[in-house]
DNA sequence: GTTCTATCTTTACGATGTCAAGATGTGGCA
DNA sequence: TGCCACATCTTGACATCGTAAAGATAGAAC
């Protein structure tokens, strides 16, 4: 190898983008700190040289999943009408959609592989897209049951519904898809 | 290795049944087919010979895995109240207990480890589990947007409930349970 | 210009899934 | 009874993986 590849300069990054390309091309199980060296160009010890360990890589790639998946909700929520019902349906697409689309990063954000692997930067990352259904959920009124309830509902039905259609996605017979509309529960306007 | 064990006889059900020890001791990560091997005081090949694969192996500790979450609801069902309504509470207790009592278990289930394999066997399992929620859903009216939205309302509140409850768990904030009554949609009894 | 340090490579090891070939017991058939 | 086909399990081997230790290199500090 040339001498002047001993300092990559940018190999965090480099590597991180290798990864999401591994997830998108082989899937979660596809993704090895191995695979990515050699996307990356670099010696198969790099990764684990930067993330520490496996975990520390999976931790870094989920943290720009979770990203992702902030935008995916945004996207579609801007898309949406106006009123608090319309954001609501259009986050829950949003939602919808990044685990239909990227769903090896869906896994990947919900999976507990990096469970043993506290981060900063991933619950960041995760706080700013749990922030998308607080600031929709602030147009309805609270739940009489206490704060936080309403996003409890809609972030369990939705999740739920997301998981158990890649469930059921292998399986041969699944028809039509519940429009999500019909699921959300029926929270009540604040004006 | 004495040449009476080379004809084990219950070979089958004594690697799912080391599986199953070594899933509640080492976790859905520790689960390997050497571990269960070596557990059953076999060859490390022998399991690959049986369920072809890993998958395989994976496939049939779930079906296991299925009906053993079908007694968890059962049991709880039948410890609650006779109204549709605490027959319903029950089975969500129990959906949510199975998921706490027997986290990798139910990691397992609703993993895609096995997505491309399919068993009918675990199919099977799958289907009866899912039957418990069908038996109580069906003591509500059915929803005016068609049938099987009831249960498709209750499993993904459930589920997505008892997901996010997994992965908090890891977390250090996580404040007191939410009962799931105050989740649960509202549903109609028939009479 | 020398040394120090972070960065990356090399080498090695144990664990894992998978396959091919071999060993072993069981049942069927003469 | 004796023999043989076959299912069952073992042995051996290989590629891949994560991980750790030790070495090489380039830039920074002085």
């Amino acid at each position: 190898m040339a001498s002047s590849d001993y300092h990559h300069g940018d190999l965090r990054n480099s590597l991180i983008r290798a990864g999401l390309e591994i997830l998108d091309r082989d899937g979660l199980d596809g993704l090895s700190l191995r695979k990515v060296a050699a996307r990356a160009g670099v010696s198969h010890a790099a990764p684990a040289h930067h993330f520490g360990n496996r975990g520390g890589l999976f931790v870094a790639i989920a943290a720009h999943g979770f990203d992702r998946f902030r935008d995916y909700m945004q996207e579609d929520r801007y898309a949406s009408g106006s009123t608090p019902r319309d954001q609501l349906i259009g986050i829950s697409r949003g939602y919808l959609r990044f685990a239909r689309e990227q769903p090896s990063l869906f896994r990947l954000n919900f999976s507990f592989e990096y469970k043993n692997h506290p981060d900063g930067e991933l619950q960041a990352a995760s706080l700013r897209a749990y922030q998308v259904l607080v600031d929709v959920c602030a147009l309805f009124a609270p739940d009489p049951a206490g704060p936080g309830v309403n996003e409890l509902k809609v972030w369990s039905v939705v999740h739920g519904y997301a998981t158990l259609s890649m469930f059921r996605r292998g399986q041969p017979e699944h028809g039509a898809p519940m429009p999500i509309d019909l699921l959300l529960p029926d929270l009540k306007p604040l004006v």
